[in-house]
RNA sequence: CCGCCCGUAGCUCAGCUGGAUAGAGCACCAGGCUUCGAACCUGGGUGUCGGGAGUUCGAAUCUCUCCGGGCGGGCCA
């Protein structure tokens, strides 16, 4: 509709140019918006406005004479100058309920686009390391992820899934030592415990796992434990498979899966991260000081130079992942969105300059980032902190314990990444008007229970045959639902170009609260009037279509039945 | 000291590629089911959009500056 009006101004716009007007304006695209008003019309342009200093007349009178020269057209009711140049647009009853047939054709596929043309993209998130359950923050970046995925997969990327798994380094070693001082019969408050060492009894678990011989598989590896306490590689190897077999329990609870499990430990076998600093060595971006071996980052944006190689001979932990993100480039991703914590924002310098200066090509401002803000977790009114299992943090785990899959999914993926985040225990527990989830939900299910009771009627009370009587839905209840639901697909679009899935829930909750309306106001099943029945139940039908596309789009269920 | 994010109603937050009178939920009050699911609906009011300056027809939105909060700034990850 917005193309349509776009279109019909466009030639109202060359007529004027013709006429010698309005001089011409090349890549002029006429901006049509929904109104946030109704008494401002369905629609609105403010080409008026834009144009009136280059065509040297007052916003207003311009806009008179480009009404004056709209082509006929069946779409429009009514053309209004408003405010100081608005061209409102009154859309005809028609117009306003098309959209309902467009979505019983297109079902669970309306809303999708073709934009991404079937390009690749690779998304990056969770990466959390082995070393823990998922916290809270892992969660907010696991749902943000996934329905980033989704969203561009709705628009036509070809989308792959990637959890990097840091299981190389001192927090390893760290985890390892934990694991070794449990099996000794150390606890986290003995002097000889490590220092650093994990506390949580997730540790002890697993500790008593590996003497017992335990055997587990995990996303790519199966390993049985040698139970020997002296040998802290086995005791490493074994921990690391037993922590992400937890990690894959959890994500899979959330709903959440993955194409590839990338492992940083591939690169240094590979050879990939010594061929990387060789690499930079050799395009000259690195000199040794100190007896350490320092990147030129300052070069590429940074505000100091930064050591890959300490003097002690290993890696800084940046260095693997410029490795890492080459192998991306390698792979033929020309477009990588890495989802994660703020608390790493520093690193997109270091690993982009890294690129850089490897002079391969790389663009600038690969790859790109979605960052999260921090999550709290509320509780009786207080913050949340402990965890039994994890000790010094809230697990996912404990979340979805707590309120459920769908009510954690929504409330991490709801709010603006940058935002932070408190995550009320309570209001998500609430089964009622409190929760956003539920209320969603309940439209969805409410829906379908009408379209029980309507075929419970006769067998030809379906939605699609109320698509022939779609004149019959005339009140403004029924044309707002139907005028809101033809908003979908440029939501998911914004969502999608913008990477912000938080958009496609306050359109839902904007969208059951329409439909709540119209249910309340008017009957949609009524013995006496069979095609104003089938009209409302076609377009309670396109709603219930709508609600579940925008769930899905965020991984929660649609149910229908509550 | 430097970088990033945030600051909007009592609370939690939308709105931010500039648009018309700044919104929603919660909380609070008053109503609405012998009828399709009341986990619902209708009505009631709330703002120095952190302060200040600038840009322009127009600023919550862009720029600068100050204040406040969070997170980073290691040869830790």
């Amino acid at each position: 509709m917005k193309e349509a009006l776009a279109s019909l101004l466009e030639t109202a716009l060359a007529t004027l140019v013709a006429d010698n007007l309005v001089p011409e304006v090349p890549d002029l695209k006429p901006q049509v918006d929904h109104t946030r008003d109704s008494s401002h019309g369905d629609l609105a342009t403010n080409l008026a406005m834009v144009l009136a200093k280059r065509a040297g007349m007052a916003p207003r009178d311009l806009a008179e004479v480009l009404v004056a020269a709209l082509p006929e057209n069946t779409l429009i009711a009514k053309a209004e100058i408003a405010g100081p140049g608005f061209i409102n647009f009154f859309l005809n009853q028609a117009s306003h309920v098309e959209v309902i047939g467009k979505i019983l054709a297109s079902g669970s596929a309306f809303g999708s686009s073709d934009i991404g043309a079937g390009r690749k993209v690779q998304v990056e998130f969770v990466s959390a390391n082995p070393t823990g359950p998922l916290h809270v923050g892992h969660g907010r970046g696991a749902a943000i992820g996934d329905s980033l995925c989704r969203l561009l997969s709705a628009t036509g990327w070809d989308v792959q899934r990637e959890f990097y798994y840091n299981d190389a380094g001192q927090q390893i070693a760290n985890l390892a030592r934990s694991v070794q001082a449990r099996a000794q019969g150390l606890t986290p408050d003995d002097p000889e415990w490590p220092e650093d060492g994990y506390r949580g009894t997730y540790i002890a678990d697993l500790a008593a796992a590996y003497q017992d011989g335990a055997t587990v598989s995990a996303a790519d590896r199966s390993i049985t434990a040698l139970g020997a306490v002296d040998n802290l590689e086995a005791i490493r190897d074994f921990s690391v498979a037993w922590l992400r077999r937890e990690q894959d329990l959890d994500l899979k609870a959330f709903g959440v899966r993955f194409d590839n499990y990338f492992l940083e430990s591939s690169l240094y076998d590979s050879g990939e991260v010594n061929e990387t600093v060789a690499a930079l060595e050799q395009a000259g971006h690195t000199y040794e000081e100190g007896g350490a071996l320092w990147l030129r980052t300052s070069d590429f944006g940074d505000d100091k130079d930064r050591v890959m190689r300490k003097k002690e001979g290993e890696y800084t932990y940046f260095v693997p992942d410029v490795a890492y993100h080459l192998n991306k480039w390698n792979r033929g991703y020309r477009r990588v969105i890495n989802e994660q914590g703020a608390d790493h924002h520093s690193t997109i310098t270091r690993v982009r300059a890294g690129l850089q200066g490897l002079e391969e090509g790389i663009p600038e401002g690969w790859p790109e980032y979605v960052l999260h803000q921090m999550v709290t977790v509320l509780r009786d009114g207080e913050e949340v902190k402990l965890s039994k299992r994890a000790g010094s943090y809230v697990t996912l785990r404990d979340l979805i314990d707590w309120v459920g899959q769908d009510a954690t999914r929504f409330f991490l993926a709801a709010r603006s990444a940058s935002s932070q985040l408190t995550f009320d225990i309570d209001l998500a527990l609430a089964q009622s008007n409190e929760n956003p989830v539920f209320y969603i939900q309940y439209a969805h299910a409410r829906i379908c229970s009408v379209k029980r009771k309507a075929l419970a009627q006769a067998a030809d009370w379906t939605p699609e045959s109320g698509l022939d009587q779609l004149d019959k839905l005339v009140e403004p209840e029924a044309l707002t639902l139907a005028l809101l639901l033809s908003k979908f697909p440029d939501v998911v679009h914004a969502a999608a170009q913008q990477l912000e899935p938080h958009a496609i829930a306050n359109y839902l909750r904007e969208l059951a609260s329409a439909f709540h309306g119209f249910y309340n106001a008017h009957k949609l099943v009524d013995e006496g009037d069979k095609s104003q029945s089938l009209a409302r139940l076609s377009l309670a039908e396109a709603t219930r279509q709508v609600i579940a596309n925008g769930l899905d789009l965020l991984g929660v269920s649609a149910p229908e039945s509550m």
